[in-house]
DNA sequence: TATCGATATATGTCGTACATATGTATTTGA
DNA sequence: TCAAATACATATGTACGACATATATCGATA
């Protein structure tokens, strides 16, 4: 174990016994540096650490301070599709349609007329659309909008970060088209359930919407 | 933006179009401050950076090397209750339960008898035992073992990093026992179902499993 | 030939100096 | 008197040079 892994533990203990909340500032580095006996270039690397993770920010001379950590900022930086191994990309890929399935108590908890609206509106102009390209844009936001009336912003921006892979993923799969696909469920349809139907109906049409997802995996 | 700041973008930028695949080992420090023509000290904290990602890693003598980031690592280096706020908190619990909802589908189609005799085995435990620590424990466990019949490693690693979240916003509820609780669905129910039933029977009464839970949602 | 030891090497740690941005105090001018 | 401009102090950011330390490699010795 190197000094500095000793200095990150050490100063995660000191931060945790103070009771710092996000907006406190936090004594100087070499302040810092000297009350543990170490240089002031081994401690600012664990403080970058913490930089890095989000726990603490520095601004040019107001010195550094708590912050609320974001875990997703991070996510972005390391989601780098040729850095993951393909069993963790097909987790993730499938972490999203267990998302999916999963937000639906949640649509039932919070939705409102606004966001039917907003639903409707947005099939209209899929119905409209003539280029394939358009359509799938139109799809997306459907989705993401369903999203956003979860209520949950921490899960609103999971998906956005797993946004790339899944369509990173689609790349590989042949999807049928509705033509070819006997009983697929249009988003019209769940829309209808969502304004007058039960959770317990809803799941099972969004099951049957993402089957040919569902259908992949094995 | 800061010297460092672009050093790492370049950085980045660099590691993807070298095509680096976990285990590569890259240039030393020396050689890609040169390279940038900065000093050893800037390069080093931008390493840093990608080190705490879990991006590189380095050896004393054998120098750096790229490795498989480990997102979850991170997340248990930030997820201190006492640095979330409330409403990130709120978060997580539901996603839990979006989670354990949404996984359904995977459960029925990689759920083994092997994996049925284990929750089978769980719940014998659970009858039998006596104190409210073990039933809880045993509680837990059962829960667990979905989440690794679900066979997607990254979401078994992603409910253990959450459990303690989910701890810890158990002691401001107040669980209904199970005999104050008139439709109270237990293991035994859902395992039965697991055997013979359907995805979706199994996803309405593990919502009605989990319904107290759902009941805090507003 | 096998084992031990010297050496070279890349990261880890240290100290010092200076750059830069920013908040605060001071001076200047109307 | 007050506002604007200026100077100053301060904390982080960047740079350089030196040494510590662990480890791989090669060479010497029994």
């Amino acid at each position: 174990m190197s000094q500095v892994d000793r200095i990150e533990i050490n100063l995660y203990e000191y931060f945790r016994n103070e009771n710092f909340v996000p907006g406190d500032s936090i004594p100087k580095e070499v302040e810092l540096a000297e009350a543990m006996g170490v240089s002031r270039t081994a401690m600012r690397e664990a403080l970058t650490r913490f930089k890095t993770l989000g726990i603490i920010e520095s601004k040019k001379n107001r010195g550094m301070s708590i912050t609320q950590p974001d875990f997703f900022q991070n996510m972005n930086r390391i989601l780098n599709p040729s850095l993951l191994t393909k069993e963790t990309m097909q987790d993730f890929f499938e972490l999203r349609l267990v998302i999916e399935m999963g937000i639906v108590d949640l649509l039932f908890i919070r939705k409102t007329n606004d966001d039917l609206k907003k639903l409707e509106n947005i099939i209209e102009k899929e119905e409209a659309a003539k280029s394939k390209s358009e359509k799938l844009k139109l799809d997306i936001e459907f989705h993401s909008t369903l999203y956003q009336i979860s209520g949950n912003h921490t899960i609103e921006r999971f998906q956005k970060i797993l946004m790339p892979i899944f369509d990173y993923m689609n790349h590989d799969l042949h999807i049928r088209s509705q033509e070819e696909n006997e009983d697929y469920i249009s988003h019209r349809v769940l829309l209808k359930i969502l304004e007058n139907g039960t959770a317990e109906e809803f799941r099972m049409n969004m099951h049957k919407h993402l089957i040919q997802y569902f259908e992949q995996i094995k």
